[in-house]
DNA sequence: CCTCTCTTTATGTGTAGACAATAACCGATA
DNA sequence: TATCGGTTATTGTCTACACATAAAGAGAGG
């Protein structure tokens, strides 16, 4: 005798929409409710066992939907608690840092490097912008000036490791540019950067062919292959032509 | 009868290290290839087929594994056409970008956000830096300054569209920053950044009590909800203080 | 009241196997 | 030779199930 069902809990049931992979119809089923508001941070969303009868698939499925979006940031699960939807929805962010060869190719200009400086100096007070290398220690000292169509558009100033790349003494880095040929030899499993504005010294000015004090935009960055630093380089970036630029979209992977 | 079998490939069949789950040491295995040089950029790496076989594992794990290293961008898989290890090993960095309010508490500093202008206007010539709302659509102009200890730390200019959040009017900001206040009632499913380096103003100079025509790290942001812009804010960073420090780790994750 | 243990819930990881989709390859044919 | 078509290698997605692991909660014993 089938009594009155007696709504056990009247949730909407998501539905799928029919486009795609299933693990992505449920991403964009629960995507959906986060944007809207409907599902607040720090709302538990239902169980990966109601979810699998809500949409009649599996287990993994689920899982794979939901682990994915842990991995971008908007969701947290935990063992027994559940998933939770994550509270900072804005975090962090990612910034090209191309190749500048390849930077002022895209540009459609004829891209050239040269090497204004080359010389062998051991670690010391010059190295100061690289506590990590002990003093005393050889590295090849770089000046170079990225151009397209023989405009300047970066400076270069970059201190090398010999221990780590002892060869890089012999390189030819007007054919291929330091940034390449390092990463050709040796492995980059640490990387730090450091983005900051400074105002142009009357060298670079005239290097980058821009007005005195005009402003800049330093990058700095120090890479590590293992614990042993093998590079690091300050690339010096007029501040009126360029914009570092970077997208982030929460909807996708 | 066995005749001399004939070395079929005399590959070293990677070894797994026996350290945490089976996908996260496969993971580590071939990146160890990669990151060493001896699976260079454009290598094919063995089919998961093969790999199964290596590892004693199933395909599902493989493919876990590998799949996770295309989304880092490590490698690129298409069907039939195998896995390749990915062109370019560097690409992009992260870089932190956290709530201003954060940044400064986590400098031991005392944090406060004072509104000095705030106007409603309409979308126009004022609002060039925000392209995509169109002429005519009421506005939220806000002018603030975040401090720390009193001292001015951060300039921040920004847009509301009033056709996403009318309810900005009324709120109090200085209780609840615009950030913080947008990200609670409004998804942010796009967001579009760019960083670069100006010239103090005299204005600028003055507000951040810094010498005039220092150097400062100007950051755009503008985000939208689907298809609705939100906001647009210009944030101003006196170059000199400030960094944005950036570490990447491609052995993790 | 506190602490310990047991149970329960939910996610984390793994196995085994299936079919689908893509694109390279190879052979047959015009 | 060039083109068409079938075969095959490889990844993409899914099902179904199993056991491991973390943590909350309940109950027993002090």
């Amino acid at each position: 005798m089938p009594a009155k069902p007696a709504r056990k809990k009247a949730e909407p049931t998501l539905a799928l929409d029919g486009n795609g992979p299933i693990y992505k119809q449920i991403e964009r089923a629960v995507r959906g409710e986060i944007l809207s508001g409907r599902w607040p941070p720090g709302h538990r969303i239902p169980p990966e066992h109601t979810l699998l009868q809500w949409f009649s698939t599996t287990r993994a499925t689920v899982s794979k939907a939901l682990t994915k979006m842990t991995e971008a940031g908007l969701l947290e699960r935990r063992r027994k608690q559940g998933t939770i939807v994550a509270q900072s929805t804005e975090s962090h962010a990612v910034i090209g840092f191309l190749d500048i060869r390849k930077e002022i190719e895209a540009k459609g200009r004829e891209y050239s490097y040269r090497v204004l400086r080359s010389a062998k100096i051991v670690a010391g007070p010059k190295t100061a912008a690289w506590p990590e290398v002990p003093a005393g220690t050889p590295i090849l000292h770089l000046q170079a000036v990225h151009s397209g169509f023989g405009k300047p558009e970066v400076l270069e100033e970059r201190f090398i490791n010999l221990e780590a790349a002892p060869d890089a003494v012999h390189a030819d880095f007007e054919a291929e540019t330091p940034n390449i040929w390092l990463l050709a030899r040796l492995p980059c499993t640490r990387l730090r950067h450091s983005i900051k504005a400074e105002i142009a010294t009357a060298e670079q000015a005239q290097q980058l062919q821009i007005p005195a004090n005009g402003p800049l935009l330093v990058s700095r960055r120090r890479t590590w292959a293992d614990a042993l630093p093998v590079t690091c380089v300050k690339l010096v970036y007029p501040g009126e032509r360029n914009e570092f630029v970077g997208e982030f979209n929460p909807l996708e992977s």
